[in-house]
DNA sequence: ATGTATGCAAACCATTTGCAATGAC
DNA sequence: GTCATTGCAAATGGTTTGCATACAT
């Protein structure tokens, strides 16, 4: 996340994000990079309708249709990560230079915040199960951010 | 799971919900009954669609707005756990007398297994997170289950 | 008798699809 | 000029809601 490093960011996921394109034979419409480079812009989580709020705020609208269409591409294509974290809605965050992590969920205020530890991962990975080959996995912890915390203990004391 | 201990699993689920309903001022409708036995009759992951159908083979036709609401209820008294695991459909499963486990996906063919390793349990029992407060995790793991795997290599070879 | 629970149908919300008009190639 | 992509609006699918009727209390 080093601010000299954004500039490349923008460059290299543009390049990527061309090379499918071309190699797919689909076109490189301005919507398309909006898209791909708001996204690279915002650092967290976002659902459809803050992508389609952020881009309406740069004065460019999209239709909801593009915005699935575009996400779809950009998934196919390892640029995005889709979640699910037991809403309706969908969550998105960006894919490259974005270490695999797990994620905390607050069931109060609906934060959402990434979550490290190397040695869990190496645990998760080693794993040996019979009968099923694994290609990957998500691990949701759900429970309360600090802030939350700290309300909910300062209202029931 | 013994089979002499199934006539008691409905007792006791029977009589938690009965608890339940009479705290909250709820009524004891033979819907509510017929839904609870249900899904302590079959053992595994079920969604409303085949929960629906397994009532119509009963006889017991319900709506969908009663088993959505019924369902609601078994899950604030804790006698069903609600899963998302990436599709549209919610995936539920009954809660009592059923220990914690994570969750195997078959990303060719849908199938949903338990996967239980208490080392693992242990490791993500005793994290130690800072700036949150867990409640609980759900840990999915996506792959291939055996009979996909053994299909898609033949395909393949 | 009272008022909650039901069934039904309509509403809702996220996502997908169909189609005419636009614009990338 | 061609045909993929866009915007729009309608369709879809899971879930929720509103309301008149049925029934647990």
């Amino acid at each position: 996340m080093d601010k000299d490093d954004s500039n490349n960011i923008y460059e290299i996921v543009g390049q990527k994000f061309a090379e499918y394109l071309t190699v797919k034979n689909y076109r490189k419409t301005p919507e398309r990079y909006a898209i791909l480079n708001l996204i690279y812009a915002e650092q967290r989580h976002f659902d459809i309708d803050s992508l389609s709020e952020a881009l309406t705020k740069c004065n460019f609208r999209v239709s909801r249709g593009t915005l699935y269409n575009t996400l779809q591409l950009l998934l196919d294509c390892n640029l995005v990560l889709k979640h699910q974290f037991g809403k309706n809605t969908s969550v998105y965050e960006r894919a490259y230079n974005n270490d695999f992590h797990h994620h905390l969920l607050c069931t109060n205020c609906g934060k959402i915040q990434n979550y490290n530890d190397e040695n869990l991962d190496s645990i998760l990975k080693n794993e040996k199960i019979k009968y099923f080959t694994p290609t990957h996995y998500n691990l949701n912890i759900y429970g309360l951010c600090s802030v939350c915390a700290k309300k909910l203990k300062t209202k029931n004391s």
